[in-house]
DNA sequence: TCCATAGTGTTCACAATTGACCACTTTAAT
DNA sequence: ATTAAAGTGGTCAATTGTGAACACTATGGA
């Protein structure tokens, strides 16, 4: 998978600030719910930043199979590749919902790092946690089993902040989708979606604007053997 | 595993000479074989940079089992979890050879990033780099088996840059390492690891200083079904 | 040199995972 | 409201992976 973790402690402020100083070279761009930011194999000449909204970036194998690399929310930057030397996408993003993004050309994001110290302090703080949760997620999947790391991922996706409080995870997310962010097939899926829901971990709510329900606690005590 | 593809081309001159304007807060360190660095749970309040040698970094998880998460060489710094707020190492680092490390305090780092321009390029750059091996793990870690995976750590550690040419591995890895790596069993590396060899894609080099040699394009075939 | 230790090749029973398929239920669009 | 498309729950045979065991081979020290 990889799920994403939201936005945590590490940045305090608000990029905002000094995405407005980079004058040229960037633009608002508003993206709706299931469009294409970029696909696989594209031109990469820029970086996008979230403003408002979930991006899910993804990869296609060779032989067709589909990943989820990571979900990222507001506050988050992806396609930094292309700062790295890399001239073509190798994945795609594509907006989970209504998306508001800041598209920043790489020159422009370039010469911003150099100006602007905070703001440089600031994309090296992103950088070193995003390098965390990759890690994170590498160890995630070098360890545990399938069923792990779909209580993982779910436990992720619902905010889990709260101790014991049931949340609810984001609108609608497919199995498919979840089969993807995992590492697995969907119908593994489905089995374990519903193991847990017997257990009494997760719950179905009402099919109308959420969609599942996540006993943070309960579905912990799988993670913990 | 993840491995950890030899020194790329992104990063084009030496951090040393930056490193040189870091006054207090840094020091040499000699780190012979098979020593630790550091240890998984030690307090963490400094990066190191690595002037020479080959770093292990390697994650146990709660049962017991081990995994290694990237080998690193020259010109690498691990331990940067410190700078974003880690407080205690989540993995351990043991030299493979004898090493000779830079140790940089938190704090001089920090401010070392915060001087000196072009050494914050630089740190951007690297953890760009870093990034991009680190999705690159896990969506091998996603859409290969392990037998795929394998050849590609051996692929990795091969310095792989000529076609063609039989190249030789670094000093003496053991398959109880691969495994870690690879994220599988030993036995199991033991049985690709013959199979590989039958099919004339690696060969046993004599004992004494090399050890393994890999023909690139022939294990090639595996990675591309 | 001789032995303890680390590393290897192999096997085996068992568990986990895949991929494919089918019937059924929502959801979204016309 | 009706249909096409998307999503779900479930089964099943075949493949892949696990963990533990055992004999055997290097290696590096006392």
């Amino acid at each position: 998978m990889s799920p994403t973790k939201p936005t945590k402690k590490i940045r305090e402020f608000d990029p905002s600030t000094f995405l407005a100083t980079i004058g040229v070279g960037r633009q608002t761009v508003a993206v709706s719910k299931k469009q294409s930011v970029f696909s696989q194999g594209d031109a990469a000449d820029s970086v996008f930043y979230i403003k408002e909204g979930k991006v899910r970036l993804s990869v296609v194998s060779k032989t067709g199979r589909e990943a989820t690399i990571g979900i990222l929310n507001e506050k988050d930057f992806f396609g930094e590749g292309a700062l790295a030397g890399q001239t073509l996408r190798m994945g795609s993003a594509d907006a989970m919902t209504d998306c508001e993004l800041l598209r920043i050309d790489r020159s422009a994001m370039m010469s911003a790092l150099h100006r602007e110290h905070s703001f440089s302090d600031m994309f090296v703080a992103y950088l070193l946690g995003r390098n965390i949760r990759y890690e994170e997620d590498l160890v995630d999947q070098l360890f545990n089993s399938s069923e792990k790391r779909l209580a993982r991922v779910l436990l992720l996706l619902a905010h889990f902040g709260k101790e014991g409080v049931p949340e609810t995870v984001v609108p609608k997310i497919s199995q498919e989708t979840l089969a993807e962010m995992v590492g697995t097939t969907r119908s593994r899926v489905s089995f374990f979606m519903n193991r847990f829901r017997k257990l009494g971990f997760i719950h179905y709510a009402g099919g109308e604007a959420g969609g599942l329900q996540v006993h943070s606690s309960l579905l912990n005590v799988v993670l913990h053997d």
